[in-house]
RNA sequence: CGAGUGCAUUGAACAGCCGCGGGCAGCUUCCGAAAGGAACUGUGCGAGGAAAGUCCGGGCUUCACAGAGCAAAAAUAACGGCUAACGGCCGCCGGAGGCGACUCCAGGGAUAGUGCAACAGAAAAUAACCGCCGAUUUUCGGUAAGGAUGGAAAGGUGAGGUAAGAGCUCACCGGAGGGUGGGAGACUACCCUGCUGUGUAAACCCUAUUUGAAGCAACACCGUGGUAGGACAUAUACGCUUGCUCGGCGUGUCCUUUGGAGGUGGCAUCGAGCAGUGCGGGCAACCGCCUGCCAAGAUAGAUGGCUGUUCACGACAGAACCCGGCUUACAGAUGCAGUCAAAAA
RNA sequence: GGCGACAUAGCCAAGUGGUAAGGCACGAGUCUGCAAAACUCUGAUGCGGCGGUUCAAAUCCGCCUGUCGCCU
């Protein structure tokens, strides 16, 4: 089974916006929130906004192509929400990772690979 | 070569690396008493013509129901056929549009009945206000040829006729009824009779046909906890009831019932299936036979990222139980069959 | 995914096929030393969009668009 573990709840949701740390850029926001395990989570909101379902799909799979991407830099212990806007489905994975990156570092969760 | 019509097909292609979701196989590793599960390896599969809107028709499931008829409600509407069925499709009739190929039409009934027709107008459906004509002239009678309106004014035009007029009479046109011929039928051609009344049924309604309701978040099964009922223990301990004791209730175990969260099935190779420049029937929709082919199946929801090449530089757009249609959105590309115009011969 | 309802001035809203009621707000005036309140009044602005039936559509019919609710 896959290593990525994803958040169900919609109260998991709610508490990492109203609780978790965020951060904004063009193409993505970022809700971070220490969790209690030691797994590393995450989630993706595509709301109605963004589009039709192309569109919101799109944005999922851009969003998750870059998570995969980061994944063996983040430290463990974190609940992650990625929310998509307007521009995210015209936008290429790599500006989305480096938007995340930036996020990551700004939110000081990132490790090096060394340690993973 | 240009313009336009109908039908059908297609909906960027290829290669490499890293990833995602199922199926099958391997039996390597780990977990487990076992059934089996997880990882790994191999192999093959993985969004649409509309997957959309949820507008119709079915399959399937649960509930209701002995059967039949009436009523009520809803839907449909020329005629003939196709289909499992349909409000769909094909053909054909009638009407409208187009030079034409061709396209469009909820296209039954207004003497079965009821209602409505604002404003304007004399009058909106048993027409006499003005006008015209006649008479026994403060009035009465005849008359729809003419009159500012209106969407619609009482069959239209012309001639005869008359006091003035009028289908009162005649011709043509329109419409109604009947007859004969053609056609499966709607209908149509011709002949005869003969002129009585507008529109609206996507107003109520009448006639004919059809329809039980709800929907996979249906439904079936498992179901720690909980609910309800019963049995056992009331030996010990605790809490409540009481001033105290007894007694009663709850907490315990087992069985049954119900069923929240969650899980499994429903659910995915076989069906009203798809294809053939196949054969036969039919104008066609479609039907029969023959041959071949069928693997998306998620459950917060799988097709992505990067690199390279080519071109017309990529529109609308993402399955969620499954089929048949309709409607709506859509950059283009290709094929076939007609039409019109021009030029040349 | 399925089922259902609604859309009328800036806001709240009534409406039976025939001039679209009303209230709040906005504007002008009266009153006042000035304002508020009260009273009077004008004007502009509306039937979600596109088609169809009808002489005539906010209303009847179809197709789109948007908003809201229920089923877990």
């Amino acid at each position: 089974m896959s290593e990525y573990v994803t958040i169900k709840e919609n109260r998991e949701f709610t508490r990492a916006y109203k609780r978790g740390k965020s951060f904004v850029s063009p193409a993505l926001v970022t809700y971070v929130y220490k969790n209690r395990s030691n797994n590393l989570r995450y989630g993706i909101t595509t709301g109605k906004k963004i589009g039709n379902a192309v569109k919101r799909t799109r944005a999922r799979r851009v969003i998750r192509a870059a998570y995969y991407q980061l994944y063996s830099e983040i430290m463990p212990g974190y609940d992650i929400v990625f929310v998509a806007r307007g521009k995210t489905p015209f936008v290429k994975s790599q500006n989305v990772y480096a938007a995340m990156r930036q996020h990551m570092k700004s939110a000081g969760i990132l490790q090096s690979r060394q340690d993973k």
